[in-house]
DNA sequence: CGCGATTTGTGCACGCCTTCACAAGCGCCT
DNA sequence: AGGCGCTTGTGAAGGCGTGCACAAATCGCG
């Protein structure tokens, strides 16, 4: 039941870092049991197997052990987690438990929807500030904020603590955005805008494309299309003729047969 | 090598109904390829060397050579890869080649600018189909397309041959939703409610939690803030007085408080 | 016509993540 | 008090993904 404590160091020498080294895997699924516990709180449980959490998050009960392990041991073995410790410990590790500020970049459609968004607020997040090139939009006022100028932005930042920006700006804005918020000092980045942006190392960037995830779901449509078919005749199965945009060109693998070596399945 | 079809040498111009097996990991990055390869193509440039494009893309160039010769052999030594190719080549293993129908369930704040969103119909897709449950809003028209009831889901989906579906409601809603949807063809979701959706085992669903993306951020800054503070102060650092809904309670870790992280190795 | 510069395609090793399987710990019941 | 069933925490194995480093292939030039 030791700790966090990646190799077993030597106590004496060995200055371990403020919070455990979450594997990002970890980090990415504490948000999902986080979820799940505050229903199951709601609910009035003050107890939970892993079992039980696992099958609520889908999750393989091994990995939300292992995951939980790396927090610490908050389990009693027989019993479970204690719901409320496990929520305190998990909203803890998160740096929930200041409500940070965020700034979001750019009202448009999108933005707009997210300055609405309720999910923020209710997840330890406040938008505090909306921001937007388009000296039409300043001033306007959107789900209670005042739409500022891009210009303001170090000195709102800096007023507001914000640590976080939001970019749902047009693609081409991104980048200049960016490094706005950098220099302004915001040091986490979420990007709504289907672009690569280019930041420092100190800062992290995480990207959210809707585009990509519908081509994603794609693909194993496509694929799903191919397989199963016991007809085998078509292969994109389209069944009106539509196609119309870009020229359908079929594939064609130039593959080279300098290697006959046809591995079998 | 030989990824999928041997299909070089045989040409019986026969289908390739095959796909290469890829990664999921290269699939989360094709779409992102695509993208690098449009400006490309729009800006004059004929070939790209995996170099070039794994700057523009941010990418290891052994990890992006590696994704494409999953494709097949479409690049020429020495010179690099055939933009144009590359492009059919991606968007034909994507199931792009047929622009694919979206229903969109849900038109609150995010649904209508997801329905607005530009980046769906320019990357392949069409949305073909909004739906609340809200009779209020039926018939509303938004970015020039009816919104229909939910109980016009099956009649719709088939006529319109959608394959995917997009959640936009309350996570309450959500689990009904996609009910429905499974039920009236659609084998691919991309869900934005914030909950755990039960589908069958042939049913592709891809989450966007927009709470989630920022916690995770949340988390490393929270990091940063403890490791790089050369100061006492740690934990929660920001100042002003917060933490209204859950109680504050500090974490009663039993791993070390906090040690001032020296410089690493 | 051959040589050097360039770039692809990939074998290989390493590290992270997942999953199984099980010993250790805890509470309850008899 | 002791045993039994349940659950955690984790060692070990296997799989997947990443990145290095290099042979093979191609082009351009002398």
């Amino acid at each position: 039941m030791s700790q966090h404590r990646p190799t077993g160091a030597s106590d004496s020498a060995g200055p371990v870092p403020a919070l455990p080294d979450l594997p990002e895997a970890t980090v990415a699924r504490l948000p999902v049991y986080l979820r799940a516990l505050h229903s199951l709180a709601e609910a009035g449980n003050d107890t939970i197997s892993s079992e039980a959490l696992s099958t609520a998050v889908r999750v393989n009960s091994a990995k939300l052990r292992k995951d939980l392990s790396h927090l610490g041991s908050y389990g009693t073995r027989g019993v479970g987690y204690d719901v409320v410790l496990l929520i305190e410990q998990i909203e803890y590790v998160l740096g929930l438990t200041q409500r940070r500020a965020v700034a979001l970049v750019g009202v448009g459609n999108l933005g707009q929807a997210l300055a609405d968004y309720a999910g923020f607020a209710n997840r330890g997040f406040r938008i505090a500030a909306l921001f937007d090139a388009d000296r039409r939009l300043v001033g306007r006022e959107i789900s209670g904020l005042l739409v500022r100028h891009i210009d303001d932005l170090p000195q709102t930042v800096a007023e507001e603590s914000i640590t976080i920006g939001v970019i749902a700006t047009p693609a081409p804005a991104a980048q200049a955005v960016v490094d706005q918020l950098v220099s302004a000092g915001v040091t986490s980045i979420l990007n709504f805008a289907p672009c690569v942006l280019s930041v420092p190392d100190n800062v992290d960037v995480r990207k959210v494309d809707l585009a990509i995830e519908l081509q994603i779901l794609s693909f194993h449509e496509h694929r799903k299309a191919s397989a199963p078919a016991a007809s085998g005749e078509e292969l994109t199965t389209t069944p009106g003729g539509l196609a119309a945009t870009t020229t359908p060109r079929l594939p064609t693998d130039r593959r080279r047969p300098t290697e006959p070596k046809a591995v079998g399945p």
